[in-house]
DNA sequence: TGTCATGTGTACTACATAGTACACACTCAA
DNA sequence: TTGAGTGTGTACTATGTAGTACACATGACA
């Protein structure tokens, strides 16, 4: 799965969407365009990087429609979700080191870390 | 030093420039402006929060010129510095849990966590 | 054969961001 | 008393963001 991170963001919108399509009509750009809120053309537009990726709010709707993880949808927009910049921001100094400090870790120490945090023995 | 937490991003700009200035008057209005690059205008209307924050880079020369710690600026701007953001964006899902993660953990717990990876025991 | 839904091209717009440029009144030092 | 430096008010602007609105050609299907 991780092949994702080479594509655009349109790219992989059109992708997920169009295997939705596969096998159910209501994922026709015109109807997914509605439910999530926006103009058929729009959507289109943005399938086709034509135009840069939409807002925070409408990628969450577009993730929440296609089932996909909205902090990878938001991450191939170029964004970081705005709730996770405003943990960051409360202790830009704290946070900072550790996420610099964590920066070229392997996948796995940083799964382990946040383990350890979960199990929270402070 | 923690008061600054409450402060505006434009009050602890004016505070700092103040402070040199009470011993150098090349922390002028003017002179700061003028060695950070902005108009001395637009510099006034900063400090008094009349204008929003500037740029990430015009922040982080004020942020060098006032010797000030960058990530604490661009938080008060309500900014997460950008080569955060780039960490995060290449790794969003596993970022995003420890973030979470940690967002109520004590400072210490996270200032622990990052000397840990520190000393990168992986 | 008409009509229905589909994807997309073109044109336009409102609002935010990140400033510049100039003028003005004030103060202090020579 | 003038002139250099100071802070600030007002007006303006260029670029980016995040879309809307409508028209059009195409293809399926009843």
């Amino acid at each position: 799965m991780y092949y994702v991170v080479h594509m655009t963001f349109g790219g992989y919108v059109r992708e997920v969407r169009e295997t939705f399509r596969r096998d159910d009509p209501a994922y026709s750009v015109r109807r997914v365009a509605q439910r999530v809120g926006v103009e058929p053309a729009y959507l289109s537009k943005i399938e086709r990087d034509q135009v840069a990726p939409p807002s925070e709010a409408t990628i969450r709707r577009l993730a929440s429609e296609l089932r996909a993880d909205p902090d990878l949808l938001l991450a191939m927009a170029g964004k970081v979700s705005s709730d996770l910049q405003a943990i960051v921001r409360r202790r830009p100094q704290l946070f900072g080191e550790l996420i610099r400090e964590l920066r070229d870790a392997p996948d796995h120490a940083i799964l382990r870390v946040a383990r350890e945090v979960r199990d929270g023995d402070w």
